[in-house]
Formats: C-alpha cells, structure tokens, sequence
DNA sequence: TTATTTTTTTCGACGTCCGAAAAAAAGTTG
DNA sequence: CAACTTTTTTTCGGACGTCGAAAAAAATAA
C-alpha cells in the first residue's frame, strides 16, 4: 500500500525537482524552472529563496547568456545554479589492491581524485574497514575545504545492500567485507554501497536520461562480466543488493569452468580468461588462476583477432554467441527498452555482433525481441567512478537537501 | 526526474490509501483507518466524510462487532466499509477458445460469472473485439444492475501494453489482436490488459501483501510456462509489456524443439507436451503439435510418476533440472525475495524438487541464492481470474476513486 | 446522576500552492 | 527622454489539506 502523503512531503519533492532540475538542465532562470518543473512562478520564487538563503543555489552572472539575450526586451532573466560550495560528496570505486578516490563539489565539479593501494589477498574482512578509513582520511587530508556530505562507494563482486557489506568480490579474499558502517562511524555521514556495474548505469541515466532511461541494462564484460539495471527510471539492485550479477548466470549447463568454481557461467564465456583459452585452444575446464591475464590480454587478442588470427576470432564469435544468449535472456525477462555492451572488451563488441545477433535470433521469437535497441558504447575507464559521485549528487538533492533548513548548519559555521 | 507534488495530489494520496485500508484489513473504525493509515483522527473523519457522501463507503452495523465490544467503555467505534454498491468491476480471461468472464462489485463481492466459446483458429485480429464486446454485452445483459466502471483483462500470451493489443498467444491463430481499445470505446470505461500469469501474482500479492511483496517472482508451469513479477511492490511489465516470457528464454542453446519454433526454450523441457514426449522416449525435437496433449496429460503423468514408472520419472526429473536453472537465472538477475511455483503441473512439483534443488546449487553460487525462499503452491484454476478482478478494484481505488467528486455522477442518477 | 473512558467531530493555526496584480528591469517609440 | 511595451520576478490574498487541541458524543462504571 502507498503510503499517506502530507504538506511537507510537497515541499520535499518540490525543493528536489528544483534541485534536479538545475543539475539536469543547468544554469537556468525562474521562470525556466517553472517551464520544467511545472510549478507556478511564484512557488518558484519561493522555493528558490529558502534554497539561496540556505546556501544550497546562487544567482550567477553569465556573461554568455547576457550576450545570447542581447537586445531582448523585458526584464532580463537571472541565473540560478547550485551552489558549488553547498556539499561535497566523496566517491570511492573499490577493486582489486586499489582504492580510487574522488572528490566533487555540489556543482558536480571534481575538487580532487587519487589512487590508494592495498593488499586484496590478505586483508581481513573486518580489517578492510580500518584500511579505507586510513585511505580516505589520507586523501581528503591532502585537500583544502569542508569534509564530504556524503560517501557513496562502488565496488566490484556482489554487495549486500541492508548489510552494507561487499558479499563476495574478486577485491578481496574473504567474504562479507563491512565497509559502510565503518566508514559512515568515521566520517559521520550517510554512506551508500553499490556495486560497479550499477555506477554504469547510473552515470549514463544521468548523463542522458532520455536515451538511458525507463528499463535499460548495461552489460559490462571486462576482467569478468557485470550488469547493472534501471527500472522504471530508477536504480534497480533487487532484495539485497544482488541483483543483476548476470556474469555468474548460468550460460550452458555444464559447460565451460569458471572462476567461481560453477561451470557455464556467462562469464566462462566472455571473461579474459574465457577468451584467452579459447584463443589458444585450452581445455574448456582449465582453471582460470592457471591463465596469465592481465590488463593487457583483451587488448592484444582484439589485436590478435583484427590481424585475422583465427584462434581469437573464434574465441570472440564463441563469446559473441555467449553474449547473444545472455541478450536474448535478460529480453525475455525484462522486456527493456535498451541493451548497453561496455567494458574494456566492448572495443571487441564489433568481433561479437555478428555471433551475438545470430544468437539473439535463435534464442528468442521476433514478437519478444520487438523494439529492444543494442548498442555498443566505448569504454571509458571514468564511468564508474563518474557514476558514483552523480549516485551521490543525487541522493543529496533527493534525500538531503529536500529537507527544509538544511542551511542552517552552514550558516552557524560562516557567522 | 520526479514530477512536482501539489495539494490535490496530497488529498488523491490519502483518499486512495483511506480506500485501501478498508479493501486490505475489511470494515474497520475511523480511529482504526488513523492507525494504519498515519493519518490524523481529523484527517480520517474528513475524508471519510467525503467518501461517504460520494456513496464510496458507508456505515456497517455488524452484530458480532458490537458482541466483540460488549461491554467496553467509552463511545462505540463505528465501523465503515468500502459500499458494494458504488461500482462494479468485470475481469476477463481470454485463453485457447474461451473467454471467462466474472462481475464484482466495489466490495469485491462475486456478482456474476460465465464462460463464453470463440474459435481460436478463425478469428482474425480487427474480428476479435466484435467477438470479445458481444460475449461481454450478453454476459452483462443477463445481470440486474449498472454497468462495469473498469474492464480488466487478462490473456495468455505475450501482450503489448502500449498497443493494447495479444502480441502473440496460444489464444489466437493471428498476431496482433486488438482488444483494449475496441472493449474501452464500446463500454465507454477504461479498460486494462495484462498478461494471464502477471495477474496470478497481482493476486498473491493482494491476499497477502507481507509475504508476496517487495520483489517476487511466480513462475506458472502448465500447458506452458509463464512468469509474473513484481518489482518493489508493484506489477513489473517492461517496456512494452512483454516482460517475464521465461517459457520462450533459451534454457540450452540447441535443445528440445519448443511450440515456438525455436530450441532449448524452457517450455521445451517444462510444458505438458514436453514432459509427455520424455516421458514416452520420443525424439526431443518431435513436434509439439504431433503430440496427443489435453488437459489431462499431466494429469496422468504425475500419476504415473508416483506409481513409479520410470519414463515418468525421468521427464519430471529433467523438468526439474530445467526448473533448477531457471531458478538460478531469476536469481541471479532479479534477486527476488521469493520464487512461487503454480500451475497445473505444481502438484508435481515434490517429484521435481530434488532435481530443481540440485540444478540451482550447480548453477549459482551460494552467495548468491541467499536468502530466495522458493515455494511451490497448489493450483486453483480461479487464481487468475481472481488476480484480474483484484486489478481492476485496485485502479479503481487507486486511479478514479482517488478523484475527488466522483460521486457527483451516481447522485445525480439517484436523484 | 456524575465520573470515566473512548471515539468522533469541530475549530483554529499553519504551511503550501496558485492566480492575479504589482513591481522590476530591460528595450522601443514618438 | 518620457511614455509604452515586453518579459521576468515578487508580492499578496485566497483556497485547501493536514494537524493538534478541544469539544462533543456515546457508551460503561460508580
């Protein structure tokens, strides 16, 4: 059941669409904010002055805009933006023995970023708390200004959302890694967890949420393989946080050997290690610890296969074929309205689509396959770490600053 | 981005949630509607107040209430009730040469019900809402009373939501049907479609909202197999509406041949022509539609099976494999909170379970089958129907009765 | 009959949105 | 350059929904 609805809910949701708004559109006059928004002018003026008077937005003077309008008549239109200097949030992509850190402001501008290492195999899972506590504190030590609002942190494998631990990750040895109570204790701010694949999608929807909206699903292959999922124009990361782990899905009963020990995992089929074996025509069931990959392997088998090598080529049309099935499945069960392939082998997506889409039609009657749009998008290794401080961004316009008198604090400290 | 909120909407909110309330917990005190509701004892008595003189609701003198009472201090609580008589609702099932048809009015009490015939194999796209709208006129024409405020259906098959059209169903020879808008236009009432197996879990959902909530999956095994979802409380459809065609996802590339056309579909390994094609030794790419199949196939399967014939046994067991990695694939993607299996084959589902079981651990590590409870629950042929009906009082409660000033119109009939 | 208890209604305050009118700030015109 | 036009922003008052507090209602208990 829904739940009931009061006076300061629409004052909340009101003050957010604003903020959303201004972060979506940018720097935008009132009456624009109206325009988008919907909201009466004079709620616009009223809403807009308890955010100036918080700190949260502030009139800018473009120069730009003053030139474009030049000549106009009417009163000129004055610039709203939000206000740099409300916030910070910090973002934090946790993977194999590192720590990759950024700092943004409540502009969206990056303040810093930094790397920090240590050491996966032997980090314990209550240790680890200690370590990034450290690692943070060392980075934001470095930096000049406030502390962070907010923490959001990304990290590979699978997460536990109600937990706030990482369940299971190729970044770490052991199981069950707390990271948000600790570091949320340590800085005293909210901090959110989720899993890298999820930042993806997060940072496309955000970067254009007409394109990368409503029910889409970013299929990542890379060192292994990753999704991360909208639904209805929101995040969607299932009961625990688990969902869309479609790289440990099972692609043929009984096939090829994974890192996870199961056999036919998708990911037996399109990780580096999958493709590296087929390329050179190992046993399906070779281990994959016993592969020598590295950062390096997609990269030279994309090469490999481009000089016409038939090894890799057949590496990729398998994988291809893999990644058809998968297509055709998350279809089936999600009917979204578009498939996004990334990852640092989605430079290789060109070598799979032939496979892919021959898979795709045996796989799945044309009445299911109806409007779904493929699209490959090259990798930037950026996205996720971008995807992370946009989840944080976000969550302050949506769930903190949507509160009334949030300004407050910022002006006991300013006077 | 989030629309902006207003006043009105805050008072659509409450009504709805009011309207709610008393189809979930049934007659219930004003002061009661404050508890569930969060609502104020004030707020509670204005809408009510509102909902009454709109003859939504009315007063309930129940005898064992007072009984109950006996006794108790202070002013009796006076119960109200959603009015039986404010509406009425009419769900239909369309499905291979019959259509089903029930009445219920606003209270959710069984008015009427039929069952008319049509021919699946003759009936073209534009001929079926002629088809469909006399079935229905004739099946009101025979009730007293005022005519349906919503008309919800229900198909087998793959339906398009936006189109308002059976994409694609065992129902129809054709493609295509268009039902939504010829039955809107000739009953002048909105008029909703869904899937037949998205409205089994519409009415788990409804009957017990804390177990069949959050997100869930049901997963229909019967002549074919279909699923239904729900994602964070709500129906899931997708984009198009054809969301949850697990029959038709690939189960193993290159598998059984499958009513579709296609290989490997789990309905290959899962619907009653598949079970009895094991089960008979026949070559698993014998075509489905050379097989003697009825509604008393699995029937007689499952008999067999537990009088211990082996061919039996091993169609059931290799039902349950494929039902295994099913399991692992909705898992793994949709990290659901439970998995309900029904149908008409879910009484075999105990001869199916060991294999299901064992499939599912092969198939998907164990951090991430977590904490999924899967349960199979006996068929009722009326579950669908029923989940229809609970759709169309749940629009109602949701979409027209949250207006303000409904009323007016039945007044101005009364006089 | 009076007191107590519990539910329901009434009343007044508060906050939010909106429309209309006013004010502000520019260009245009005679 | 003063009056007019145009456009944006602000102000004002009305409407309405929620809430807390107080009052009223309707029962039992003393």
């Amino acid at each position: 059941m829904t739940q009931k609805a009061d006076r300061d809910q629409i004052r909340r949701q009101n003050r957010s669409v604003v903020l959303q708004a201004l972060r979506r559109q940018g720097p935008q006059a009132r009456i624009d904010l109206g325009r988008v928004t919907q909201l009466s002018p004079a709620t616009v003026t009223s809403i807009t002055s308890d955010l100036i008077a918080e700190g949260l937005i502030a009139g800018v003077d473009d120069e730009a805009q003053r030139e474009r309008e030049k000549g106009a008549r009417g009163r000129p239109r004055s610039l709203l933006t939000l206000d740099g200097t409300a916030a910070r949030v910090l973002a934090v992509k946790l993977s194999v023995n590192t720590i990759e850190m950024a700092l943004a402001d409540y502009g969206g501008r990056l303040v810093g970023r930094d790397v920090a290492s240590f050491d996966s195999a032997t980090v314990t899972a209550d240790g680890f708390g200690e370590v990034l506590i450290d690692s943070l504190q060392t980075f934001l030590g470095g930096l000049e200004g406030p502390p962070p609002a907010i923490i959001a942190l990304a990290s590979q494998g699978v997460v536990d959302d109600s937990a706030g631990t990482v369940a299971w990750s190729p970044a770490f040895a052991v199981r069950h890694v707390a990271v948000v109570e600790p570091v949320a204790r340590a800085f005293g701010v909210p901090c959110l967890l989720s899993n890298d694949t999820n930042m993806i999608a997060e940072a496309l929807h955000r970067t254009d949420p007409a394109r990368y909206g409503g029910t889409f699903a970013v299929i990542f292959i890379d060192y292994g393989v990753g999704m991360g999922l909208f639904v209805n124009n929101r995040l969607f990361v299932g009961e625990t946080g688990a969902a869309a782990e479609i790289g440990h899905a099972n692609h043929i009963p009984g096939g090829s050997l994974c890192r996870c020990g199961r056999r036919g995992c998708l990911e037996a089929y399109l990780g580096d290690y999958a493709l590296l074996r087929h390329a050179r025509g190992l046993d399906l069931q070779t281990p994959p610890s016993r592969l020598p990959v590295g950062r390096e392997t997609i990269r030279e088998l994309i090469a490999a296969a481009r000089a016409g090598e038939d090894g890799a080529l057949d590496a990729f049309n398998a994988g291809g074929t893999a990644l058809g099935y998968a297509f055709a499945r998350v279809i089936a069960t999600l009917d979204p309205r578009r498939i996004v392939v990334t990852g640092a082998a989605a430079d290789a997506y060109p070598l799979m689509e032939t496979a892919a889409r021959a898979a795709l039609e045996e796989a799945l009657v044309a009445d299911l396959r109806g409007s779904v749009e493929i699209e490959a998008i090259p990798w930037e290794e950026d996205l996720i770490l971008r995807g992370t401080v946009a989840r944080a961004l976000h969550a302050l316009d949506t769930e903190i600053f949507s509160d009334t008198g949030y300004g407050s604090q910022k002006e006991a400290q300013g006077g």
